[in-house]
DNA sequence: TTTCTGACA
DNA sequence: TGTCAGAA
């Protein structure tokens, strides 16, 4: 039975890594730009064996991506570094809250419904996340 | 063929 | 940063 590292995902993706021409690929980001980004120290590269061929996680891939969007927003590379990074540290938190907080996802006519429980331990209230025509909002409901 | 390092424009 | 050379 394989070992499932850092979260219970059903894919382990610390096994997902990608060659700095598939990063190419993906983000747009050249690969001078890769290595000299790794040299100085805004991203890391898996082997850092000298001379071997560069392997990148999952997790830097998209590291690497969020630096390029706040690139394009005009950052200069050490802030968008910095964006990224705040980013990253939101990821774990999001997670964390949507697994034990939303309870299930309806979908109606015209919008979908996210059940986040109950607002309190009285039990009275139930508070939900209201997805509608791209546009969200929450709505609280008695339950008696 | 692809990637690596170092160097030059 | 792009690009080129010479070596894995």
């Amino acid at each position: 039975m394989a070992e499932l590292s850092g979260n219970d995902a059903f894919i382990d993706t610390d096994k997902l890594i990608f060659g700095i021409g598939q990063v190419q690929q993906i983000t747009g980001v050249s690969g001078r730009q890769l290595r000299y980004w790794e040299e100085q120290g805004y991203i890391q590269s898996l082997n850092q064996k000298k001379g071997a061929a560069r392997e990148y996680s999952l997790h830097t891939l998209f590291f690497i991506f969020h630096v390029t969007r706040f690139l394009d927003d005009g950052f200069t590379l050490q802030s968008a570094v910095d964006k990224a990074k705040q980013f990253d540290r939101q990821l774990p938190v999001l997670r964390q809250f949507l697994r034990e907080q939303l309870h299930g996802v309806d979908f109606q006519d015209d919008r979908s419904i996210l059940d986040f429980g109950y607002v309190d331990s009285s039990h009275t209230q139930r508070i939900y996340g209201i997805v509608k025509n791209g546009e969200t909002s929450f709505e609280i409901k008695n339950v008696e």
